[in-house]
DNA sequence: CTAAACCCTGAGGTTGGCTTGAGAGTCAAC
DNA sequence: GTTGACTCTCAAGCCAACCTCAGGGTTTAG
C-alpha cells in the first residue's frame, strides 16, 4: 500500500499548482483516489503520471478538451490509437499552416524593414509621412488630417 | 463636401461589423467625424482607410493596443517610424521563435506518427496499451487501472 | 496550546477581440 | 401611417486555462 498524497504534495511533485489540480478535477481530468471526511483530497502516484501526461500533451498543443477525449475513450476500455492519430494528424496539418503563415508574415515584415533601412530617417519637417509605413502598405493617410 | 457614412454603410464598405466599429470607438481607435442629435454616428472616407489600416496591421499580428500606440504617436505630430520599427523588430523576433517552436513540435509529432505507422495496430485484446502513446512518451500507465 | 501551514468551497477575475442581447428610439419606403 | 430596417446605449457573454480572493476549517510542529 503506497502512501497517498495530499494535494499540496502532489502539487510539488508534479510541478502544478493546487488551483490547477482542482481545476482539472472540475473538468473531470483528474480525480483523487479518495476524499476524506474533512474534504481533503488524496492522490496516489498515478496522479503524478497523469499530470505529466497532461503537461506533455499540452506542450504538443493538445487542448484540455482533446486530452479529455483521449481519457474518455480510454475509460470506455477502447484503444485510443485511432483517436490520437486523428488528433496528431490534425495538429500537424494545423502546425504546417501556422508555420506557413508565420513565415509569410515574417517575410513581409522583413521586406518592410529592409525597405525602411534603405531610406533616410524621416526628417522632422516631414512628419506627415512615415516612409516605412508607406512602404508597408499601411497607409497613414487617415492620420494626416489630425 | 463628401457624403458622410452612417455606421452601417461604413460597416459594409470596410467589411467590419457595426459592433466592431463601436468597439474600436470605445478603445479610441476610431471616432466618427460627427455625431448627430439623435446619437447617430457619421463617418467620412478616412474611416474606411483607418479600418483598412487596422485590419492590415492585425494580419501582421499587431494588437489593437499596439495599433493605438502608433495612432497616439501620430496624434502627437511625431513620426512613427521609430516606434513602428521597434514593433516590427519585436514581431520578427517573436515570429522566429514561434516558427522554431512550431517546427520542433511538428517534427516531434511526425516522429510519433511514423513510429506508430511502423507498428501493427493495437489488437482488440490489447486495449490496455496504445503503442503510439507509449512511443510518444505519453505514458498511459495512469489509465490502465481504470 | 498555539501559530503557521495546510486544506476546503464558491465565486469572481484575467486576457483580447470581439459578439450578443435587451429595450428603445429613428428613419425610409410604400 | 405603419412596417421593417436601421440606430442607440449599456451590460453581459464568449473562448481557454487558469489565478485570486474571501471566509472559513484542519493539521502539525514546537
Amino acid at each position: 500500500m503506497k502512501k497517498l498524497l495530499k494535494i499540496g504534495e502532489l502539487s510539488k511533485q508534479a510541478h502544478v499548482t493546487v488551483a490547477t489540480i482542482r481545476y482539472y478535477e472540475s473538468l473531470h481530468l483528474l480525480e483523487p483516489v479518495s476524499k476524506a471526511e474533512n474534504g481533503y483530497r488524496y492522490y496516489d502516484d498515478e496522479a503524478i503520471t497523469r499530470l505529466q501526461f497532461i503537461k506533455q500533451a499540452q506542450t504538443l498543443q493538445f487542448s484540455l478538451a482533446e486530452i479529455q477525449q483521449v481519457f474518455d475513450v480510454r475509460k470506455q476500455g477502447e484503444p485510443v490509437c485511432t483517436l490520437v492519430k486523428t488528433l496528431i494528424d490534425g495538429k500537424i496539418t494545423k502546425l504546417e499552416q501556422e508555420i506557413q503563415q508565420a513565415t509569410a508574415r515574417k517575410t513581409m515584415l522583413e521586406t518592410y524593414r529592409t525597405s525602411w533601412a534603405a531610406r533616410p530617417l524621416d526628417n522632422p519637417s516631414n512628419v506627415k509621412v512615415c516612409s516605412l509605413i508607406e512602404e508597408v502598405g499601411l497607409t497613414l493617410d487617415c492620420l494626416e488630417a489630425i
